[in-house]
DNA sequence: ACCCAGAATGAATGAATATTCATTCTTGAT
DNA sequence: ATCAAGAATGAATATTCATTCATTCTGGGT
């Protein structure tokens, strides 16, 4: 490249180096499903271009056509990656040997879902901009309905447990399933649209809430 | 309130018949925001394009941009539309001079929130397309978080009434209606994304469940 | 009958963007 | 040191889409 005056206008000797990497495949597409993540939470899925998630991974246009085979294909695997990292996280507490206490079981669920830093609102973000789409889209429904019917089997089989375990008599463990599942994904809504509103410390509490309601015994 | 399905005024597609309607500014633009809303239900909000929503209102394409002054514009105005709404269909029960009975009134509101009216697809894949792109524009944000606070200080108000009425103790009005506007809204994802694992009645079966917990003399 | 304000049209425009691919570069093997 | 495989690049291409605006048409007012 040349200037007006003729002259060779050199790479400029940067701090960060402009080296050309070569990375082994399976450490790029993780580095583009991030740089997507973070690209969906700050501008939404709608405005999400080439572009702007290779840029954002410090690469060249190119590459996402190398590693995915589209945009579209992107997209889909970013969803996959997002939805298999909470529910498995859920799965792995539920299932927990780490905690044989079955009410502190159930709070570090709680923690795992309402918990965490700035990383979980980047999450948030890109679930439910899925989810605005999947009306829409089959393949975004199937790739979490997939994951979504294992946790809740999961956690049905631990609300059996633990209604065993009390003794709780008149409460039905599936439909207590649904229900605590449908008030997480409610208040991560809440979380999300009206952060004025409701603060993760309250929402907490009202999760806790419904818990006690339903096992007063093990939850305190 | 006009024909939600829309449509149906509108001339059949025939081979000759394309004479020019002039018609109220009002009355266009209400027809453009149906047929938003069917095109986002349809084809979701990221891939709806100004053609297709005037196509759908079979109108031509400049129209849009002189009622409303731009896509940004339109889709604006559709979920300030739907969020009055449903917002507003719910505020109007809440108050319910209609319904002397609180019982009675707290079933109205569910069947209203669950019922055949909001839960139409259409509205639902609306609400959540918004609700997805919201982390990333403020606009959105400001939209819902209006209605929603007002509707919120109405189901409280309704549940200190409730409180009072039956002299239930421990229970915090506040608390409570936030937990159920979110379990409502988690039930609305559910049928949603997973209308295979959840359906309408088992949605309803558990907003109730939820309710005779809190208030067991109100609902039966 | 005849106007004309302004509603409606849709071809044209220009900007944005996904995808391609000829070329360049890196690395490990020989 | 040399080479080949294939990873990475980014200018170029083709497409899609929002927006414009010169023109056409409608219907109420006179």
């Amino acid at each position: 490249m040349t200037d007006a005056s003729g002259a060779v206008t050199e790479a400029l000797p940067e701090a960060g180096s402009k080296r050309r990497q070569i990375r082994p495949k399976a450490e790029r597409r993780q580095q583009l499903i991030d740089a997507t993540i973070r690209c969906i939470a700050q501008h939404g899925l709608s405005a999400v271009t080439m572009q702007m998630v290779t840029r954002e991974a410090g690469l060249s246009v190119g590459i996402a056509n190398l590693h995915f085979k589209s945009k579209d294909n992107l997209l889909k695997e970013t969803l996959r990656f997002v939805a298999e990292e909470y529910h498995g996280g859920q799965i792995e507490i539920m299932e927990g040997g780490d905690i044989p206490d079955l009410g502190e079981r159930l709070d570090a669920l709680l923690d795992f879902q309402l918990g965490r830093g700035v990383t979980q609102r980047q999450k948030m973000s890109v679930w439910f901009a899925y989810y605005g789409e999947a009306g829409a889209r089959p393949v975004y429904q199937k790739i979490v309905s997939t994951v979504d019917r294992l946790a809740a089997q999961k956690l049905e089989a631990l609300f059996i447990q633990i209604i065993r375990e009390g003794n709780y008599r008149g409460v039905d463990a599936r439909e207590l399933a649904t229900g605590y599942s449908a008030l997480i994904d409610g208040l991560h809504l809440g979380l999300l649209v009206t952060p004025r509103e409701l603060s993760k410390r309250r929402a907490r509490a009202v999760a806790r809430d419904f818990l006690r309601r339903a096992f007063p015994q093990h939850i305190r």
